[in-house]
DNA sequence: AGCATGACTTGCTTTCTGCAAGTGACGCGA
DNA sequence: TCGCGTCACTTGCAGAAAGCAAGTCATGCT
């Protein structure tokens, strides 16, 4: 992609320069829905993301306020920023669309019904939980590097 | 991305083997948002795909039922597939989403406004229209190439 | 102090994208 | 019906990005 410049001004495109590529939303599903937090954490995930690519991916990200480094060094961990979490809604949907059509999918069925169901209570629910563990919350906002 | 194999039955990386690239969801956006049908249709809209590119990616989104090919040869146009139409609710995410997120979007106000305060309510309709307009609603089901 | 671990960087090869030019089939007007 | 232009792609590079393996460097446990 020609990340440099802005091509258009379609929301549409406007998403795709953000994380239109194999691995950026990888990166916000982790932080969404698993525990993976570190570096090596992602490069665990069972996709393979190669490390250089990772590397790259997390500064992009940061650079675009989805996500923010905690702490330094050896133990840093990311998290998502209130951009981030916004994705949630989208997120969901691709869920969604991928347990309609892919015949082996792993998502939950129980978890996708509820979406379906309930989406606006499962999103709200699921923002709450996050902006929690993610530090965004009023308890602990501005309390972490 | 290695496009040949499955990383994994992850719902969203399902959804990222589909279209997770910088120009699938272009493609998708026309058919959905605009009148641009045919393939110099889609070469001129405001991104500049490739035309190499371009053409790669019709037979992708083919391949996996996203879209279809209508006609043949010197007037053929693509319509999007019940497979497609489906990412419908995704998409009006992300038009919410980069619509709140950047300064310079060219989202119509009215209709974020209207995807926040009535998701279901727009997202039934452009479908309904969606149907008809690609050949997919009962009346002309199958009578087309 | 020493060593393992974690968080990246660097270097190299392969694959993909961007761009320009080319090809062949329609279809239309003379 | 014979050119001729247009449309829907292909082809051929050069440059950029991804994949892979190895290296660096600071941290922190013992």
């Amino acid at each position: 992609m020609k990340r440099t410049s802005r091509r258009s001004d379609c929301p549409i495109n406007f998403a795709l320069q953000a994380f239109g590529d194999a691995w950026s939303l990888l990166v916000i599903r982790d932080l969404m829905f698993t525990d993976r937090r570190t570096y090596t954490d992602f490069l665990g995930a069972e996709e393979g993301i190669a490390t250089n690519v990772l590397a790259d991916r997390l500064k992009r990200l940061q650079a675009l306020g989805l996500i923010r480094r905690r702490g330094t060094g050896r133990g840093a961990t990311y998290a998502l920023t209130e951009k981030g979490l916004d994705l949630l809604p989208a997120m969901l949907e691709l869920v969604s669309w991928s347990a309609r059509h892919d015949r082996h999918t792993a998502a939950p069925p129980d978890f996708v019904a509820r979406i379906r169901r309930d989406r606006e209570a499962v999103a709200t629910e699921l923002r709450t939980h996050l902006r929690r563990r993610h530090g965004l919350d009023s308890r602990s906002r501005g309390q972490e590097p």
